[in-house]
DNA sequence: TTGTCTGCAAACACTTTGCACTTTT
DNA sequence: AAAAGTGCAAAGTGTTTGCAGACAA
């Protein structure tokens, strides 16, 4: 059994900062450029890891008076970031996760139940698996999603075993 | 690039009626068996289809009197199912839904964004990416979720166009 | 100026919980 | 009789919405 290539994940060349390409979106769509959507994909574009809305709420409650945003203003522009394809959404333990999506590669998830740590990883057969099952239900695939649950070394090995394992 | 063996997904031989798996699990955990919990198997063991708490809720509703149960009592006796390895959950635009899971084959899934049909597929190749991807990084793999969204044939050639392609 | 955006508070959908009463064992 | 389960109403959680005032274009 043959598994496609696997990298580290990371910042791919990209022609505008996500700023930048999240202005344009904006624009294109006859929407405003706002000091709290600023704000927000900084904010966003800073962080590298995943994250949910509340999380990044919190964030901002830790910077400066002219630095945040409110919690509707967060969630609002979390979904426009995800129309301009900065960002990809996952429901994840019943609440809305995101990771960068813009000028990184397509991968997918192993997921620990029981630290619930999120590792990436790239598989081209699995891309090519979803389109030829897709085909063959004439689907046409946008997209896929798989997560992998278990547990990690650690857990694996520690006393504190997985909880939430129902909840994927 | 080959792909595993698809064939429509149906019951296969199991020693016990669903009902009897669940007494079974109930008794092993010191739990009781009451009318509700047996009503509910019986409806979920008699449908074929994915299906979330509120339908059944709904379809309990219009069941003569002493067929019925409550709403947290069907939450709480889905759960219960769930643990018993009677079904199997999953969280698709933001809610529940159950699928059979005593004596159907591991399965994944395509997903239409337009009608929201989720149809099954199976592929053994899926499950062997994910343990060699899994063992690569020192994860026990316990199972794994695929979805593939897109559009089905009837959704891509009509005018009503997917909405919720961001709530996967 | 014009129309969009923000923040507040309130509403939401789905799910879970506290508690007095009922039922299974 | 003892222990667990049920249903009701109420509380939660994460997220969305109506609307008046604030602000970008």
């Amino acid at each position: 059994m043959a598994v496609a290539s696997e990298f580290p994940l990371g910042r791919v060349d990209v022609a505008l900062t996500p700023r930048e390409r999240f202005a344009e979106f904006l624009q294109a769509r006859g929407k405003r450029v706002t000091r709290q959507r600023q704000v927000i994909v900084d904010h966003v574009a800073r962080r590298h890891e995943h994250f949910d809305a509340e999380q990044l709420l919190a964030e901002l409650r830790g910077t400066p008076e002219g630095a945040r945003a409110s919690r509707p203003t967060v969630y609002r522009t979390l979904a426009e970031m995800v129309d301009a394809g900065l960002l990809k959404k996952m429901v994840l333990d019943g609440r809305a996760v995101y990771e960068h999506d813009y000028g990184y590669p397509q991968h997918d998830h192993l997921y620990c139940t029981g630290c619930r740590t999120l590792i990436e990883f790239t598989s081209d057969e699995v891309t090519q698996i979803c389109n030829a099952v897709a085909s063959r239900h004439q689907f046409r695939a946008q997209s896929h999603r798989l997560l992998v649950s278990g547990l990690c070394d650690r857990c694996r090995t520690s006393k504190s075993r997985a909880r939430h394992q129902d909840r994927i």
